[in-house]
DNA sequence: AGTGAAGACTTCAGATCTAAACTTCGAAGC
DNA sequence: GCTTCGAAGTTTAGATCTGAAGTCTTCACT
């Protein structure tokens, strides 16, 4: 009867509120800044996702061009290495790989000079892609970013660094399989 | 030879400045923002997972138990819109029901009003495994921001959500789906 | 050389998700 | 009152991931 939203997403601060209800403690200001963190994030992916997807590829392909160009020109990495970097097993990479070598985005060699290692190779298709991609991130990137004056850029980008190393810090990486590419 | 961080991961800046190299059109300040962004992201939710983790429940509950807890007493909603709340298929919420009735997290019945609704209740001890965990989080929470002077924070909030709402207005939600919990 | 241990990748089984077909119930029209 | 349509959940098939076991190669020690 009086729903104001239905049900789907609250706004943030309808969102607040209700946590505010259930939970006393909580202090709004900091709730405010990490569920607009999340929410941010999230679209933002959601955002990334369409984009690749009109280019033909998937996010989880996307991640791994990433990780190849990242590495500069030769563009070539392990397997075991590229998972490491993008917070997957080892098992998982097999199978993406496998795929991205039947699009022909990347080739799959084993190393001569070391047998049990197998090497990952960017192809110029895959570098042609990453780069559509990037574009248009880019170009996405840029007017998420519009209303912030350059003043509210700058110190934007230092508060976000140091938060990013007060909890590199706290959290020594564990068994190094955290990241994902961004 | 000359790595100077292994296959690990590169700090902010080395990926910066790897990306500059590759793609000369990239504005630093802004893939500075980006990125911290995406990292800091990804940190925080691995921390949650740990907390959540420890209490016996995984990260899938815990959003379940947030989305009933958001919708306040007498906590109770149907599948399908707890579902379109946390940005899954109907189909996928069926079966982590199914787990968390197991547990005893939620109990599920058919709507004597309507017998083709469902409506999944949390239980106490939901509920209780919801505070546990949200306290764990705040605490969590508090120690991020800590270095951030009030000022900072309030300036922060503000920025990120002018942010959020401009990335919701550009993106219409589309079919409803989206939203993931914060 | 010969053997054992460690490393890198793959394979296999199990978990969880999506998309689509299916089932059931309720509401509207004839 | 029956029939048809639509909504809500569930079931099924297929995709992708994790964790564990398996295979092959290299390295170190004897």
């Amino acid at each position: 009867m009086g729903d104001t939203s239905a049900a789907g997403e609250p706004t943030l601060e309808e969102q607040i509120a209700a946590y505010q209800r259930e939970f006393q403690d909580l202090d709004p200001q900091v709730e405010k800044i990490v569920s607009a963190l999340s929410r941010l994030n999230r679209r933002m992916n959601v955002a990334y996702g369409r984009q690749t997807a009109d280019l033909g590829i998937s996010n989880a392909e996307w991640e791994v061009l990433k990780a190849l160009v990242l590495s500069g020109a030769p563009y070539r990495m392990g397997p075991g290495d590229i998972a490491k970097r993008l917070g997957l097993t080892p098992a998982a990479m097999t199978h993406r790989i496998d795929r991205m070598v039947t699009e022909g985005l990347v080739t799959r060699e084993r190393d001569e000079n070391n047998r049990v290692r197998v090497i990952v190779e960017l192809t110029g298709e895959g570098r042609q892609k990453w780069l559509e991609a990037m574009r248009l991130a880019s170009v996405f990137e840029e007017d998420l970013l519009q209303d912030l004056s350059p003043d509210e850029r700058s110190t934007l980008g230092e508060v976000l660094t140091r938060l990013l190393r007060r909890v590199e810090h706290a959290q020594p990486d564990a068994d190094g399989r955290l990241s994902d590419l961004d």
